[in-house]
DNA sequence: TTGCGTGCAAAGGTTTTGCATGGCA
DNA sequence: TGCCATGCAAAACCTTTGCACGCAA
């Protein structure tokens, strides 16, 4: 899938606003304020139809809580290669980590060979806290 | 958490559904039009409420899709050992498989040690295709 | 009898759709 | 100019909440 439709102001700020934050996601009503307030307003519908457009096209990665059922929209640099390795998100700050070492790459090969299970890492995020938000929370006591 | 309430006709055939068919996944849509046409109808609210019981107490977990937004909701065996290890759900039919074997435990160690990340098994599914739906796709030419 | 449980109806929140207008090429 | 994009308003969904009545203990 590529891009075939017109280049409008309302995309360039929208993609510009979530690649400049790829270590950041976002929700439909943050990108909408911030757009507001920080550089051109867009109306939620195109925001939506957009984002929707993004992650089919594989620009951008949108994670739904299992808990909240709130969705979020992240910006994926090299998206090439993330179908080959697993993703790490630390369910406090949503930093994204991409697991490409040796180790990780044999995960699916023996989930396929011993358990007969065909992962899809475009789906999968492996969910927890990372280091510097255990830090944080060790420091304040876990508040 | 334990149960303190009462019991009711209602509680015990949601959960004799959910029980009983702990290899399927349920939306409360489907859980309430089962109940209706095959046991003993049930108010939505109710479903709703006593699932979210269920699911703090660790009886039952719910998945969001990423994609779709949908909350469906699936009964777990062995519920205290299910911390300990990483699950696979099949995208095609919702099978959940206990992924408990010595390589797989060793999965988090590394996550930890090499990446400083700590896992939590109870918020992360690999998703992916099993075996039985890998097969049907071949024959059937992947329609 | 006491007080939690139930379920209807209404409210709340998020996402999609219809349609007239705007703007890129 | 032709056609896609935009954005308002409304509709469509899903879930939660308020409240009166029902029922377990």
């Amino acid at each position: 899938m590529s891009e075939t439709g017109y280049k409008t102001k309302q995309k360039a700020v929208i993609l510009d606003l979530l690649k400049n934050n790829c270590d950041r996601e976002f929700t439909v009503d943050g990108l909408v304020e911030l757009l507001k307030s920080e550089s051109f307003a867009v109306g939620r519908t195109t925001v939506y139809r957009y984002l929707d457009y993004l992650v089919k096209n594989g620009d951008v990665r949108k994670f739904v809580s299992d808990s909240t059922r709130q969705a979020t929209f992240q910006y994926i640099e090299h998206k090439h290669e993330c179908e080959e390795h697993m993703h790490l998100k630390c369910i406090k700050c949503g930093k994204l980590i991409h697991l490409s070492c040796d180790f990780m790459n044999g995960v699916s090969e023996h989930i396929l060979s011993h358990h007969n299970f065909r992962i899809d890492n475009a789906k999968t995020t492996l969910l927890g806290i990372c280091e510097d938000c255990y830090r944080e929370e060790a420091t304040n006591g876990g508040h």
